[in-house]
DNA sequence: CTTGAGCCCGTACCGCGGTACGGAAGGTAA
DNA sequence: TTACCTTCCGTACCGCGGTACGGGCTCAAG
């Protein structure tokens, strides 16, 4: 039976590169083994495990701040606010597929008006970059907490 | 009439600030003007407009050095081309807009799973997470030029 | 015992789109 | 003239999720 391992074997089990367990480490989403007095670290093999986990949590959206979270809920057993901490990044989700079916309509239309242009002036697209049309993008709401524009400039 | 202005007002008139204008200057989106041999740079009233464009085309999706091309293709009047740019923006688009829908789907049926829990076992999200269970999304296929995962360690 | 693969550790770097800072030179109003 | 504000310029830093590198250490096979 396996017992231990070491950095690179865990790292090719669970897929990713020595470099990213080392540093998942740093950021606290895994425990790093003591070092014995002569020799190197040795990995229990449910590193491997934890290991998927950040990876599929990942592959829901959560960041690595998130999933330091969800371990802590998963060892508290606390379903409710896991729960929670879904909807919040669902609700985040949701958000950006309305910002981009917005981005993608006025693209759009700006393409099928390049289709059917009469043989007039110049190209619609550029032209609604140049000047200030009604085309524009209702501007995203959400998701970067949007501190552009002049933060007050001034220590 | 407005012959010329600082770098400030150019700032203040376009929305952005000082060093954006700068860094655009180094990213080769506005012309720098020269520098008179006693005094500080002049910048013309269309410095604004470039500014304006910029901005336009980064709410539309296009990355800084997009924009570099469609202003090469502004001056070139090759509307074909950038009609083709868009395209290629808003298949991206789309295609972004088609991962999130799959991982909404993901997200909303643990989410649901968790509501109607028959007071069994544990949090549905956390298993889901911590087993290799049949729920898993697709894996996102465009975006990040997906070097994921290993590219031949070994300078 | 020697060789070479693998590990350890700190630090720097990637892309992206800027922001922040510090010191010196220039500009402007009282 | 004095004070204060801009500008100039280079460089460093932000978040995010890692990747890369260099020099030294350890370990196992031959």
């Amino acid at each position: 039976m396996i017992e231990s391992m070491s950095i690179g074997v865990a790292a090719r089990e669970a897929g990713v590169g020595v470099e990213t367990i080392r540093f998942y480490q740093r950021r606290g989403l895994i425990d790093e083994p003591a070092k014995p007095f002569r020799g190197v670290r040795r990995y229990p093999p449910d590193v491997v495990n934890r290991i998927r986990f950040i990876k599929r949590a990942q592959v829901l959206g959560f960041s690595l701040d998130e999933i330091v979270v969800l371990q802590r809920l998963e060892l508290a057993g606390a379903c409710a606010e896991t729960r929670d901490l879904a909807i919040a990044k669902l609700e985040i989700i949701e958000s950006k597929i309305s910002d981009l079916s917005r981005l993608r309509d006025s693209l759009a239309s700006l393409v099928s008006r390049c289709d059917q242009e009469g043989s007039d002036a110049g190209c619609p697209i550029i032209e609604s970059l140049a000047k200030d049309e009604q085309t524009q993008v209702p501007e995203r709401a959400t998701d970067p907490p949007s501190r552009r524009r002049r933060p007050t400039r001034g220590r």
